[in-house]
DNA sequence: GTCTATAAATCGATAGAC
DNA sequence: GTCTATCGATTTATAGAC
């Protein structure tokens, strides 16, 4: 293993507060978690999160952008190399089952933005961030619609944000009523698709 | 106007720190907003609020209370006395299009719920609040297709569900991006009744 | 029941040494 | 870039007078 040159380390460090970060506001919450805290159970002190962050609003964009990739790229996932569009549906029930408001994806997510609703830089990095995510989930849509042979009776994008809304709205009250089921997400994906 | 009693006057004074943290919650969020705040706006001090109020969590709960009772009666006024289901889905639109996620009804609901996540009596009490909201929803769906004789493909309390979380994913969103339109609440809405 | 005064604790952020 | 030390401001909540 050659030396890490400086710029390597900062890019460690900031990648190591971001990842610690993430778990504690995943487990105690956003507005719950001290940089502090942060900070030590990374192995580092709060001088070293404000190397790397000038907010701590900036270390909670950074982590709800990993947050965000790794629920797009799980999504992908659980739709998996199944070749017919009943296993690929199955897929994502079972992904859903498990991860809609269970871990607080969701309920970071939220927090975050209804926190931070008075900070116009952060409004507007999210609202981008979602019109991102909406795109990301319309073009995945329409090439299912396109594979599978499956008529789309409204535009893609509109049914992308139908669904995210739904699961946002599922995942939030699923954090407070673990007795909420999902399977209504499941079951209107499986209608928008056939109809 | 006869005297008021003690009994009273605590009743009054009680009302008007919900009517004033309520108006405060909504303009700057729960947690932006402090007891003192409150206090102050409402013309008294904080001692004022623990004589009502133990914990501000508890203060929060009766806000929300009054929020989301102010929510159900606004959903039945928007149907309003029209006779026909169109006139009514109509009313039900125009509504959706002024309330869903503007005025911060949502957004409180939801960082209230999320950031209070830890306290385990709160978190029961809006699962409860939960339930007995999506149950009046759902009564009032099933009466207006019986009313209208519209035939439900999936159970009312399922239907219920549904349009609580899309309204509250498409309000907690459109809160931080105000170009994310409403309108997919209502085709659905429609979509629903008319299948 | 409300007010005054204050406790007690915390947190975000900064300054300066290394 | 990271650490130590600390500021400064704020907050929830309490104790005791009235």
């Amino acid at each position: 293993m050659a030396r890490l040159t400086r710029k390597e380390t900062q890019v460690q460090t900031r990648a190591l507060l971001i990842e610690t970060a993430k778990r504690l506001f995943l487990e105690r919450g956003y507005n719950a978690t001290s940089l502090g805290e942060v900070a030590e159970a990374a192995g580092f002190t709060k001088g070293a999160v404000y190397s790397n962050f000038a907010t701590k609003h900036e270390l909670g964009l950074a982590v709800l952008e990993v947050v965000q990739e790794e629920r797009v790229v799980a999504i992908l996932g659980a739709l998996g190399d199944a070749h017919t569009f009943e296993d690929r549906l199955a897929g994502f029930g079972r992904w859903a089952e498990e991860n809609i408001g269970d871990i607080g994806w969701t309920s970071l997510e939220v927090e975050f933005a209804t926190s931070t609703r008075q900070i116009e830089e952060v409004r507007t990095a999210l609202a981008t961030r979602r019109q991102l995510i909406t795109g990301v989930l319309a073009d995945l849509i329409a090439n299912e619609a396109d594979t599978f042979g499956i008529e789309l009776d409204a535009p893609a994008i509109d049914i992308a944000t139908h669904l995210l809304a739904l699961g946002i709205g599922l995942g939030v009250q699923r954090a407070f009523d673990p007795s909420l089921e999902v399977t209504v997400l499941v079951d209107e994906l499986g209608r928008l698709a056939r109809r």
